[in-house]
DNA sequence: TTGCACGTATGA
DNA sequence: TCATACGTGCAA
């Protein structure tokens, strides 16, 4: 029931949103939120919203009926990231105050990429232009419900005995996105003009009314299944993802720099609130920013470790391992740019989460994929997943 | 095959 | 030192 709730705010709101959408004039609606930035002003010429929009339109409209209160709602703890970002975010502090963090651009919605998911969250480099278009819309409705490829949480989540030792980088931290603290800073967060979300209350927290009980996922709304909603399925569609591939960039004019975090609905709410999706890093801040400096998805880091990990912790390092000859035990890093790495927050219903404190391990919907598959790669070869080119994942960033 | 639990590497 | 999460073994 809630969800209706939200959804028919949605629903005012989304008709607002295509018409102005319709407008030739207002490609961006936006900006509005904005103001004071003027950021925007750099993007204009390259972005042609308007031819965008419109064919976006159709999806949006749809998409929303479809899945009405995809957003914030569910998590709880975006709100927590946005603060986050919104102290650090150097560039859009506006927009951390208020939304939750979550903007979701139409742009690459449109494949279906993660973007349905709703943690996916998806970086870009942040450059100062980026503050475009906020975009409301997300994505639509195809995304939701079936593509789930394999991608299943279960699947092949660890394997028991799977990697003896894979070396890994170092990694450490795995907070997942936005995490680790340092990054946060560099995030540029999108934004989003929250304002269409039902919930997303305007002073970010979105933890209205968690209660719900979808638990793991199971289903949500529209029976799909948890998978999808948690946005595991990065692979299947499009680029992969999350990190949105050339298109993104090219055709979509995304502005850099944003990230979109599309949520998904949870369901009507996790059980529990407090550890419904939370962000990882509950007390320290998320840990990593994906993990892997050298991706370096966040900013931030621009430093990279330079370990010679390579992203995908395919080739992990180069130094340690090496020099034992064997592959050193090091635990394997994620690699930052799957789906899973891409996903901010922890479901906080899955059995991972439950039972983090003696499981100790990361939720499920955030495992790496690398890290599901045997350190030796199954086929040898380094796999990197087919959605996430590792490293090259986020060329498109530079 | 999946879930759970423990040991432990890692980073703050 | 603490929290997080990988690696791994065991149980169901
Ligand atoms: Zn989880
Ligand atoms: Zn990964």
């Amino acid at each position: 029931m809630s969800s209706m709730t939200s959804g028919v705010c949605v629903d005012s709101d989304l008709s607002s949103m295509l018409q102005r959408s319709s407008a030739p004039s207002h490609h961006h609606p936006n900006h509005h939120g904005y103001g004071g930035q003027g950021q925007v002003s750099g993007l204009a010429p390259m972005l042609d919203y308007t031819t965008e929009m419109d064919r976006y339109r159709s999806s949006i409209a749809s998409f929303y009926k479809t899945n009405v209160n995809m957003n914030v709602t569910n998590f709880p703890q975006s709100a927590k990231l946005a603060a986050r970002l919104a102290a650090a975010a150097p560039i859009f502090p506006p927009a951390a105050a208020r939304l939750g963090a979550m903007a979701t651009a139409p742009w690459g919605c449109h494949d279906n990429m993660n973007m349905n998911h709703p943690a996916a969250m998806f970086w870009g480099r942040p450059k100062p232009v980026a503050t475009a278009p906020t975009h409301h819309h997300h994505h639509h409705p195809s995304a939701a419900p079936g593509h789930m490829t394999s991608s299943h949480p279960h699947t092949g989540v660890h394997q028991s005995g799977g990697g003896s030792g894979g070396g890994g980088g170092g990694g450490g931290s795995e907070g997942g996105g936005a995490e680790k603290h340092g990054h946060t800073a560099s995030l540029p967060v999108a934004h989003g003009s929250g304002h269409h979300h039902p919930m997303a209350p305007s002073n970010g927290n979105f933890l209205p009314g968690y209660g719900g009980g979808a638990d793991c996922g199971v289903i949500n709304k529209q029976g799909h299944a948890h998978s999808d909603m948690m946005g595991l399925s990065e692979g299947g569609s499009c680029n992969g993802g999350g990190v949105m591939g050339g298109g993104f960039l090219g055709g979509l004019g995304i502005p850099p720099g944003v990230i979109v975090m599309a949520m998904g609905s949870a369901g009507g709410g996790i059980s529990d609130a407090s550890s419904a999706f939370q962000m990882t890093g509950g007390q320290r801040a998320l840990t990593d920013c994906q993990q892997h400096p050298n991706s370096s998805p966040c900013p931030s880091s621009s430093s990279p470790s330079s370990s010679g990990v390579t992203t995908g912790g395919v080739s992990l390092s180069s130094s340690s391992s090496s020099s034992s000859g064997t592959v050193a035990k090091r635990k394997r890093k994620r690699c930052g740019v799957c789906g899973p790495c891409r996903r901010l927050i922890n479901c906080g219903v899955c059995s991972s989460c439950r039972n983090r404190k003696t499981g100790h391990q990361i939720c499920k919907f955030r495992k790496c994929e690398e890290l599901k598959k045997k350190p030796g790669g199954a086929g040898g070869v380094l796999e990197r997943p087919p959605s996430a080119p590792t490293g090259e994942a986020f060329r498109w960033f530079f």
